[in-house]
RNA sequence: GGGCCUAUAGCUCAGUUGGUUAGAGCGCACCCCUGAUAAGGGUGAGGUGAUUGGUUCGAUUCCAAUUAGGCCCA
């Protein structure tokens, strides 16, 4: 019976399997992270290190999770075990986000019509169980993304002492006197008696009466803004589709760079944009000529008459004021307009709303006064004409604010606030140093952040609402001060600690004042607690304090604060806030932002264009894995694209990697993990030294938070240094020598190396596969239970052979013109298999001496049979003509001898012996002595 | 409309402190192998460097505008 020589052979054996099965076998390693205490063992072990901080921002509690949160938790995730590894003491104390509208919204939305009947405590337990429910669902999916961190203890904004925290820290504001009471326009519906979000406002369609008006500029102000009308009775003309706000008008703002003229009409000459008058001469029948132009900029400051009040609006500049439909002047009321608004306070004008809760006018406007204002709209409209104000009116039909609740038109009015000044104590301007002393990642951060705080209005941190910590303020209902005592404040403190913020709605007055109290300020003896409860965005603002600060199993101020770049304007800013205002400077030392999901084409992923991919889509049909893959892939400072092709891209990338894996544990079944580093080859050299220079690079990157280099270093080494190269060179030696030949150990040697360091460095990536990969490595002194627990490889330079990799550099080039040449022989039949082939080389210096020199190596460098090496001067026609290296002609022969049976080489000797007629002399060694 | 940002092969990314024919890997096509085998190897075809101007001897690289897209505002 012929010897099948193949049984002689070793080949690689491993039990690892090819095919990854990641959406099963990921579970199965989660399990094992968590009886092992992986995490916790990590902690343990770096604990006393130096530390590195990463805080979480809190997502929102409710829904399922997005594959922005997947992105946001991986980048977090990647690198806080890359720090881990590193020995870094790495805590990560996931949080959440409790308290807020949407909650309160999707409670009262399950709550139907049953809501009017619910007081606010029970309303506010049921946000919590709301809330706490899918805490409980979005730690189960953020765990199965393979994010380490302290799950069983993680920080909730709405926990009894977290909400303590808040309090103390409001209190801290109002204890340096930043906290203060003002006037801001809140969208407001009169019939529900309510202040509404922006969130529970639905436009639709109405039918608004329309007018244009006159604003009358006596003679004094003409001669000082525009003496060239003087003596001439001039009116300002403004559009408005609310009538009703015309009593709370205080101002007139026209655009500075816009040219305006007047118009002398019979009645008297009209102001008016350029732009407009020709579609004003149609509406309003003006025909008269144009006497004056000017630009806006020209009329700031003067006044003109209201044209039924007594008193004076001021023309004012405002960029937002555009030509559109109306006038190109714009009637301000301060407390009926965001513009007007904003403009109001620029200019100090007064927020004046004179309409109460019910939406009716108020003794301020005795005229009108009861009145509902939409109802009071036509006696406006008479009381202009009656005046001679009124230019035109028409009905026309917008998209009008509606409340959601009870579909009717809502007002925009100024109601009481409370606000955080900006510029009490310079909490703006600290804020801005602050910002330059922190490290801002892509750096552009800092300029997004710097231009908002610089050009932001002092933070409105009240909110009509119920779920979430109240503004724990007490007011004097005769003078509106707050009472301003120290204990006073402790004692709500301790009690939020206790009892949690419901409290304050538990709580008798009389119990926190005592009994027979006086209004310090006034001795006023009526007093009430303030009900509107504080922003979310304070909640998260603090978690500085109540996690960072107070958690024990961290240190302020944090390392690394890392969310996506909308948080400029949210957690970023809101957290600089609190921090700076309360202890001089920012929470955080690195601020490191990512772009946002969209999908194949750079298009942000909707609902309605249905290029949403949900995570939990791609952990069920490619895994988890794949999910890391891409956060590394990508390069994150932009938006991120994500699509099925992406993902068929990476899972097919994965494979590579997974599968030179599998192949190195295959090579090292047998090794007996002796040091073979005395007996390496000049290619197992060379190959070490791309591993070093690998490690290096990607030990950077990963400082740098560069994860896509390190994704795309890793992968082209495993391809091109690794797969095509040195792998697929070393078979022959892995397979073919004698088990336990030197030169077979020291191959194994080196890949054991390649093996142990590529994997850690794709631990914080490829968590789940690197940890898989780890549990096959054949065992040695030292390994740990868990790949999270070894070290992160080091770079040594001994191992970094520059004149190695300029050699090799060199032959492989030549190596390339070789596989051309060999690919048209292929081509032409004239042979399949490279070990066919017997490979002639015309070269002169220095490709012929560089030859020579490893003349022994070149069949297994170039995977063929037989080498033959000639002068360049001795060139043949038919030979191929190097394309990378010059002087250097290939030919292509058949490689003489016989094919042995055993390693597939062609060579003269085989059938040289009678005992094993069909193999060579190399193999006739192998296995004679084996 | 304002602030910040992006635009290099089908995909993911390099690169050029401005200088000859713009790179890599994947994918694709074709070929080889069947001892990494639902693997492995080889060769090849793919780019008006978003568009238009400007600066310059010379621009993918600098500037401006435009277009498309993203985040945050209005």
């Amino acid at each position: 019976m012929p010897i099948d020589y193949k049984d002689t052979l070793n080949l690689p054996q491993t039990g690892f399997p090819m095919k990854a099965n990641l959406n099963q076998r990921e579970p199965e390693i989660l399990k094992l992270w968590e009886e092992q205490n992986i995490y916790q063992k990590l902690q343990e072990k770096n604990k006393g290190q130096n530390s590195y901080i990463l805080h979480d921002g809190p997502p929102y509690a409710n829904g399922n999770i997005h594959i922005g949160h997947a992105l946001n938790k991986l980048l977090k995730d990647m690198i806080v075990k890359f720090k881990s590894m590193q020995g870094f003491y790495s805590p990560y104390v996931p949080g959440w986000d409790c308290h807020g509208l949407p909650i309160e919204l999707q409670v009262d939305k399950n709550l139907g019509d049953k809501k009017e009947g619910v007081d606010i405590l029970t309303k506010r337990r049921l946000c919590r169980e709301y809330a706490e429910k899918f805490v409980g669902i979005q730690r189960e999916e953020f765990k199965r993304l393979g994010v380490f961190g302290d799950w069983a203890k993680p920080y909730l904004t709405m926990s009894y002492d977290y909400e303590a925290s808040i309090v103390r820290e409001f209190f801290s504001f109002v204890k340096a006197g930043s906290v203060y009471k003002g006037k801001k326009p809140v969208h407001w519906c009169p019939s529900c008696v309510t202040a509404l979000a922006e969130a529970e406002v639905e436009y639709a369609d109405k039918e608004s009466p329309s007018v244009f008006v006159k604003f009358q500029i006596n003679d004094e102000e003409l001669a000082k803004y525009l003496p060239a009308l003087t003596g001439k009775k001039t009116f300002i003309v403004i559009w408005t589709t609310t009538p009703w706000t015309l009593p709370a008008n205080l101002a007139l703002a026209v655009n500075p760079d816009l040219i305006y003229v007047a118009v002398e009409e019979e009645a008297g000459t009209l102001i008016v944009a350029e732009e407009n008058l020709d579609s004003l001469k149609d509406k309003l029948g003006i025909k008269g000529a144009v006497v004056s132009k000017f630009e806006g900029s020209a009329i700031e400051g003067m006044s003109a008459c209201h044209p039924f009040i007594d008193r004076d609006s001021k023309v004012i500049i405002g960029d937002f004021v555009t030509v559109g439909e109306g006038s190109g002047i714009v009637h301000i009321a301060p407390g009926h307009g965001e513009d007007d608004y904003e403009a109001g306070l620029k200019y100090g004008l007064d927020i004046y709303a004179p309409v109460d809760d019910r939406g009716k006018f108020t003794k301020a406007v005795p005229q009108f006064e009861g009145q509902f204002v939409f109802k009071a709209n036509d006696n406006i409209i008479e009381t202009l004409k009656e005046r001679g104000a009124l230019l035109g009116t028409e009905k026309i039909k917008h998209s009008y604010p509606h409340c959601w609740r009870c579909k009717k038109p809502v007002i925009f009015r100024a109601t009481a606030q409370w606000f955080i000044s900006m510029e009490k104590n310079g909490l703006r301007n600290k804020c801005i140093d602050e910002i330059d002393k922190t490290e801002w990642i892509p750096s552009w951060g800092r300029d997004r952040i710097h231009n908002m705080v610089a050009g932001r209005p002092d933070w409105c941190i009240s909110r009509q609402r119920s779920w979430g910590v109240p503004i724990t303020l007490i007011t004097c209902d005769d003078c509106g001060a707050y009472v301003d005592d120290a204990a006073l404040f402790e004692k709500i403190i301790g009690l939020t600690e206790k009892h949690g913020a419901d409290i304050w709605f538990e709580i008798d007055l009389k119990e926190l004042l005592g009994e027979d109290f006086k209004c310090p300020s006034c001795g006023g003896v009526s007093l009430k607690k303030e009900m509107d409860i504080l922003d979310v965005w304070f909640d998260s603002g603090v978690s500085h304090a109540a996690v960072v600060e107070r958690d024990n199993r961290l240190t302020w101020p944090a390392s690394m604060y890392l969310e996506g770049s909308d948080q400029h304007r949210g957690w970023f800013q809101s957290s600089l806030l609190a921090s700076t205002g309360t202890r001089g400077t920012a929470p955080y030392k690195t601020v490191l932002t990512h772009g946002f999901t969209v999908d194949g084409q750079g298009k942000k992923m909707s609902k309605s264009l249905g290029n949403v991919i949900a995570p939990q889509e791609i952990i069920k049909a490619n895994g988890a894995e794949i999910i890391r893959l891409w956060v590394s892939a990508e390069d994150y400072r932009d938006d991120i694209r994500l699509s099925k092709e992406i993902i068929s891209r990476l899972t097919e990338a994965y494979r590579k990697i997974r599968n030179t894996g599998r192949f190195l544990l295959g090579t090292l079944h047998d090794f007996d993990g002796k040091d073979y580093s005395k007996n390496l080859l000049e290619i197992d050299m060379w190959a070490l030294s791309r591993l070093h220079g690998l490690i290096k690079r990607v030990t950077s990157a990963y400082e740098r938070f560069d994860f896509h280099e390190a994704f795309h270093s890793i992968y082209n080494f495993c391809i091109v240094d690794m797969s095509s190269f040195y792998l697929d060179i070393l078979k022959d030696r892995i397979y073919t020598f004698k088990s336990d030949s030197i030169e077979r150990r020291a191959a194994q040697w080196t890949l054991y190396n390649i093996l142990i360091n590529m994997t850690k460095l794709t631990a914080p990536i490829l968590s789940f596969t690197a940890e898989e990969i780890w549990g096959y490595i054949p065992g040695f002194a030292g390994k740990t239970e868990s790949i999270f627990l070894s070290e992160f490889p080091k770079t040594l330079d001994a191992f970094i052979r520059p004149d190695l990799e300029e050699k090799w550099g060199k032959l492989i080039q030549i190596r390339n013109d070789a596989n051309k040449a060999l690919e048209i022989k292929r081509r032409d039949k004239f042979i399949g298999n490279a070990l066919e082939a017997k490979l002639v080389f015309y070269a002169s210096d220095p490709v012929f001496s560089l030859l020579a020199e490893n003349k022994d190596f070149l069949p297994a460098l170039f995977i063929v049979s037989e080498i033959e090496l000639n002068r360049f001067s001795d060139k043949v026609q038919d030979a191929y003509e190097g394309e990378g290296v010059k002087d250097l002609f290939i030919k292509v022969e058949k490689a003489s001898g016989n094919k042995c049976e055993r390693c597939w080489n062609w060579s003269k000797t085989v059938g040289d012996f009678s005992d094993h007629p069909s193999i060579c002399s190399r193999c006739h060694t192998a296995i004679a002595t084996s």
